[in-house]
DNA sequence: TCGCTCCACTAATACGTATAAGTAATGCGC
DNA sequence: GCGCATTACTTATACGTATTAGTGGAGCGA
């Protein structure tokens, strides 16, 4: 056989790209090994799917490859196959997750453990890049087209894009609850179980009035569980009604050591504080408490819908539940792969955690 | 024109893929602007190159491809050109940094804002994943290919890897100081001009004798310090020899006050830190000199051949040098981007710049 | 020995884009 | 009115892999 011309220098365009000596393709591989591009591809995709590649042929077809240092072309993979094993991270904060760290490094850890458990690489999308020339549009979040899904993390994901990619089929899923986006799967906390259920303790210890501390936010991780909260002040036969629920742009300001006086002198007894990303409602309890003199577990109890912000982590653990974030990075993966795979989404909620903790006790004696 | 069969149901294997529409591809967009698909890419991909397309057809083009929504495939872009305007950053730490944060984030800083300003938007790869199909092996670094080349962080990057890469022709630049692999590209900091002038800038204020101390570390920018504070001394015409650098594995336990004390006793006036991932160094003689009941600036001067770790922030400014991390993450970008375009790389070195700092004084008198 | 099924492959084609090469149509000098 | 650019495109092909649809035997029953 006539070597053939190799007719490829067109991309010799640039000095650097003309030396290319490129990296072996499945040709080489198959040339070498003397069989077809299309066996060595059959061989290496290791589909036992009625394989009917002889044990010796596929043998020599890997030591082909194995001694040409052969690996895959990703984008290649990708466009001819749909899958190249891949999934995107999107992220909207700018590069690297660093204010946010202790809220998101949790659910990557997650998601990273079980993306590769699965057999996925992970590639990581950043939401800035505004100013440059393939950036801001609609472009930037293309390219997450490179994986064969896509995991969005964060609240400011554009709904236009997103209604885009889920209408092409693209595989995508967002790490939290999302609703209003008709055929977006996501994956989140069941926070209105979970804060129900620490209001159901706080009810059988014998409290009768709690209030509810929330910031002035509408994020579906507050309502789920100021949601979860009346539910359970409901279920225990308790008092609802907007008296039971206290919402302040700013805890730190408006919950005052007095103001919390004359909520116990109201008959008040326990509080409830919504963890967000600040940590504001707690940290604005739990001072307020403790400038007005008063010992937790004993004059009063306090709850915290999640985990405490990092600076008060040292105090006694709180009552409340664990938001499970390695869970629900996991939970996102399988779900994502199990699009990526063609078959529907299951169950998007994650149980959290109840944290017995040690901020809540009986009601003081009257 | 007889409508096209449209011949691709081949996708239509699993479920979910059966319906995908897809988004629209070039020739739609030519289809609906009554050209043929080379003309599509031409008109998007705005060569001036002696374009040769009227203004009225790249018009009907543009509007096609907006009114369908066209955005382009970087997979197939990247397959068919070489470039997709992608630049990947390949970390070595597990997921996002989390650990390092501190000495990795400002580099990504700098790497985002100048890969936005060239136009190009950002892939980040991490290099853990182990245990995945396609994890471990070459395989896993190979992803990087999506993109038109790629930036390396950390230490612990293969050697063999990136040979092969830099065989292949793949533009890769490492962001720190990598001489030992022929022809791999690199963008580092001027440590040893930056450390050599800490060192005549103590031997301007007077000091005879000063001591480096350093962990037991060989990385590129620990012997580069070194190798500045030497020629330092040299360039001053102070004595270098082995006393002159101090080499402790654990510099919390082995430089003591006592130890100090010793030093300042033989005549040593001054001492010289190198910063670190631990920043021990620093910590250690910070911390001896205060036991030792030494006031800095009057008792003995210190220096610091870089930035104070985080619990050391709040101190007084130590007289050093700044590494410029924002500049060497877009200088690294920079090196990125014309190896991409087929040009030679330019200096690699960044310079640092010099802190006078309020640690360093006139030796004391004797 | 014909027809049939397996077996072990190969040929052909598709994925979506970029680009070199080619081709009408027009303009222009002479 | 001919050659020759130039303009404005189109055609054809490549990129590297996956996959479907063959294809040429071998084996086997009748």
């Amino acid at each position: 056989m006539v070597e053939q011309p190799s007719k490829r220098p067109r991309r010799g365009r640039t000095p650097a790209a003309t030396g290319r000596t490129s990296r072996p393709r499945q040709a080489e591989v198959a040339r070498l090994a003397g069989v077809s591009q299309a066996t060595v591809s059959l061989v290496l995709s290791d589909k036992a799917q009625g394989s009917a590649i002889s044990d010796e042929t596929r043998q020599r077809v890997l030591d082909a490859a194995r001694s040409l240092g052969y690996v895959p072309d990703p984008a290649a993979q990708r466009l001819a196959a749909v899958r190249n094993n891949l999934l995107g991270v999107y992220s909207f904060t700018a590069t690297f997750p660093t204010d946010v760290e202790h809220s998101y490094y949790p659910f990557l850890v997650g998601v990273e453990r079980e993306a590769a458990a699965r057999g996925y690489d992970l590639v990581l999308f950043t939401g800035s890049s505004s100013g440059g020339a393939g950036a801001a549009g609609p472009e930037a979040l293309n390219r997450v087209r490179l994986a064969d899904g896509c995991l969005f993390l964060g609240r400011h994901v554009p709904s236009a894009e997103l209604k885009r990619m889920v209408a092409d089929g693209f595989p995508v899923v967002h790490l939290g609850r999302r609703e209003e986006l008709e055929g977006l799967s996501w994956v989140g906390a069941d926070y209105v179980s979970a804060s129900s259920e620490v209001v159901r303790h706080l009810a059988s210890l014998g409290h009768r009035r709690i209030v509810l501390i929330r910031e002035d936010d509408d994020a579906p991780a507050s309502t789920d569980r100021q949601q979860g909260f009346l539910a359970g002040l409901e279920a225990a036969g308790l008092a609802g009604g907007p008296d039971a629920v206290f919402r302040s742009a700013d805890p730190g300001r408006d919950v005052t050591p007095d103001r919390l006086r004359r909520w116990i002198a109201e008959g008040v007894t326990a509080f409830v504080a919504e963890e967000t990303d600040t940590g504001n409602a707690w940290r604005a309890v739990h001072a307020a408490a403790a400038e007005a003199g008063l010992t937790c577990p004993g004059d009063l109890s306090l709850a915290l819908l999640g985990s405490p912000p990092p600076d008060l982590a040292g105090a006694a653990e709180p009552t409340g539940f664990d938001v499970p974030r390695h869970q629900l990075g996991a939970a996102a993966v399988r779900m994502l792969a199990s699009l990526v795979a063609g078959e529907t989404a299951d169950e998007p909620l994650v149980a959290c955690a109840f944290r017995p903790g040690a901020t809540t006790g009986s009601p003081p004696e009257r």
